[in-house]
RNA sequence: GGCGCUAUCGUCUAGGGGUUAGGACGGAAGAUUCUCAAUCUUCAAACCCGGGUUCGAUUCCCGGUAGCGCUACCA
């Protein structure tokens, strides 16, 4: 291939579900190879499955790519000189290969039943043989098979592969060989007229003069077939590259029991794109060096290279999407994590559909105090369960507790501090809380957790969280609020714990 | 069954004929804090097995094993 030639490459799915991860990591690589190539990314919808195919996720697919950042130069969608796009719609383009290839004595058709080719297979996975294609029709004279066909008997196109090793080159494989004794003559087009996807798969990829085939190893065994369909069709084999599976925890393939594995899952679950496009990234592809984690997508471009893709499988590791995820939480500006996180605690019924001036400072507060402690932004409601659903007669069952109320500096403590509360009734600010605790201190003598673990438990039924002096202001002004669930604030919160210790 | 691909800490990986085999996630410990989270520091943790080549293999070659894939008128 010559250097001059521009990069074209393909991601072609097949619209019968999700996006899953491990497509969208194909598709990722492909972008990043193509825009850092300056070249052209298609989108190729591979359709031909009308059963399994549906519309609907044709769209979700676009979307799920969109949302990843991921773009593309020609398309369904976006058109493209090589269109159309869909593959249903190339059927005649399909046909018309086929039979040039029968002409040219390329490939024959196969008057075998289905039947009989079951039956043949059969008996050789019996005697232990390769399940191959006998070869009864390559022989058949072409006018005699010409009539048949003109006579209406139903054929399928079956292409001859040739009489020699097939090779071929992979970018991270390196030259792997076949040899064409395992390659039985395929079939191309069925006697439905309805073409095979390793045929299809090529006509398209040729006729949009695809240069690199980047795509999963799944492909890897069919990919001598279709080379040699590329040299039987006269047109020239690109540059291939078969990236590594990804594997579950146990080690076999990603699937929907390991958990979540669609993209849309993930930005359900308050995933960052570009946590996922990083962790893609990592998966199966190191720097040079080996040792920097952190890749925007102009930097996976400007970086990233096939040559240093791994070919060994890799284990999903959630935990490290999650570590990845937090950071680009952290990086990201207030204002974008507090309106992806929005949404989370309307559905959970603690915020209203629509936020008001105040409330909408209140929760940009909220969130800042919660957000260190996620992986992902689904978490934000649970974790302000202590501002919105503090339950006192739970704080003072829950066995969690049980060591701190049984402390014997608990009772003086409580007791202190809700005389100093009840004996002010200034507005609970952090200051007022310093200046409370510091004299719940001095006349009771504790210190320490002893002084703020009871405090703490009696405020928001725990004796772990966030500092007060940020939880205050929260729990106060969140009380002022019209919010769906109503916010206790400091002295509700203590009066609430008292009368249910009292019982 | 045949063919193919793969094999470095638990996981993602760097490296490569002689190295203290590096980084990251996770784990453990410590610092900090009233606590949790965050943050920082430190620690533990790996070359699948067997042959060969070689002065020397984790690295190269062969075999085994294991995992995965393909073996369709599926994609």
């Amino acid at each position: 291939m010559s250097t001059a030639a521009k990069v074209r490459v393909r991601f072609a799915p097949s619209p019968t579900g999700q996006l899953h991860v491990g497509n969208a990591r194909t598709a990722l690589f492909n972008w990043l190879f193509a825009r850092q190539a300056g070249g052209v990314m298609v989108l190729r919808i591979e359709d031909t499955d009308v059963a399994r195919s549906e519309a609907r996720f044709e769209d979700q697919l676009l979307g799920d790519l969109k949302w990843l950042g991921i773009d593309w130069d020609e398309g369904p969608d976006v058109g493209g000189p090589h269109a159309p796009y869909r593959q249903s719609d190339r059927l005649e383009l399909y046909r018309e290969h086929a039979e040039r290839l029968v002409k040219e004595g390329k490939a024959y058709p196969c008057f075998c039943s289905q039947e009989e080719l079951e039956r043949d297979r059969e008996r050789a996975l019996q005697h232990q043989q390769p399940p191959i294609y006998s070869g009864k029709c390559r022989g058949l004279d072409p006018e005699e098979s010409q009539r048949r066909r003109a006579n209406g008997e139903a054929a399928a196109i079956r292409l001859r592969i040739p009489e020699h090793p097939i090779r071929f080159h992979d970018i991270v494989h390196g030259p792997v060989e076949f040899s064409n004794e395992v390659v039985s003559d395929p079939i191309i087009l069925r006697s439905t007229g309805i073409p095979v996807y390793n045929y299809v798969v090529v006509v398209d990829d040729a006729l949009m003069d695809i240069t690199h085939v980047i795509r999963g190893d799944d492909h890897l065994s069919n990919t001598p077939k279709q080379v040699a369909l590329y040299e039987a069709l006269g047109w020239p084999v690109p540059e291939f590259a078969h990236l590594s599976t990804i594997l579950g925890s146990d080690r076999e393939r990603l699937s929907k029991r390991h958990g979540a594995t669609s993209i849309a899952n993930f930005r359900e679950m308050g995933v960052l794109p570009e946590a996922l496009v990083n962790y893609l990234a990592l998966l199966g592809w190191a720097p040079t060096g080996g040792t920097r984690e952190i890749f925007s997508p102009e930097e996976l471009i400007k970086e990233f290279s096939l040559q240093r893709v791994t070919p060994s499988p890799a284990v999903f590791d959630m935990e490290k999407l999650y570590w990845l995820n937090r950071h680009y939480i952290k990086q990201s500006p207030p204002e974008r994590i507090e309106k992806l996180a929005e949404p989370f605690f309307v559905r959970a019924g603690m915020l209203p559909e629509n936020l008001d001036e105040h409330t909408r400072a209140w929760f940009s507060k909220m969130i800042a105090l919660l957000v260190p402690s996620v992986d992902k932004l689904d978490q934000l409601p649970e974790r302000a369960a202590l501002i919105f659903r503090f339950d006192a007669a739970a704080a003072v069952n829950s066995p969690d507790n049980a060591e701190v109320l049984a402390s014997p500096k608990t009772a003086d403590v409580l007791a202190a501090f809700a005389a100093q509360v009840e004996g002010d009734s200034s507005p609970m600010t952090p200051e007022r809380f310093k200046t409370i605790m510091n004299e719940v201190k001095a006349r009771t003598g504790a210190k320490g957790k002893e002084l703020f673990h009871p405090v703490r438990v009696a405020l928001t039924g725990s004796h772990s969280g966030p500092e007060f002096d940020k939880l205050i202001p929260i729990l106060e002004e969140g009380s002022q609020l019209p919010l769906p669930q109503h916010v206790m604030n400091v002295r509700e919160r203590l009066a609430a714990f008292r009368a249910a210790c009292g019982k």
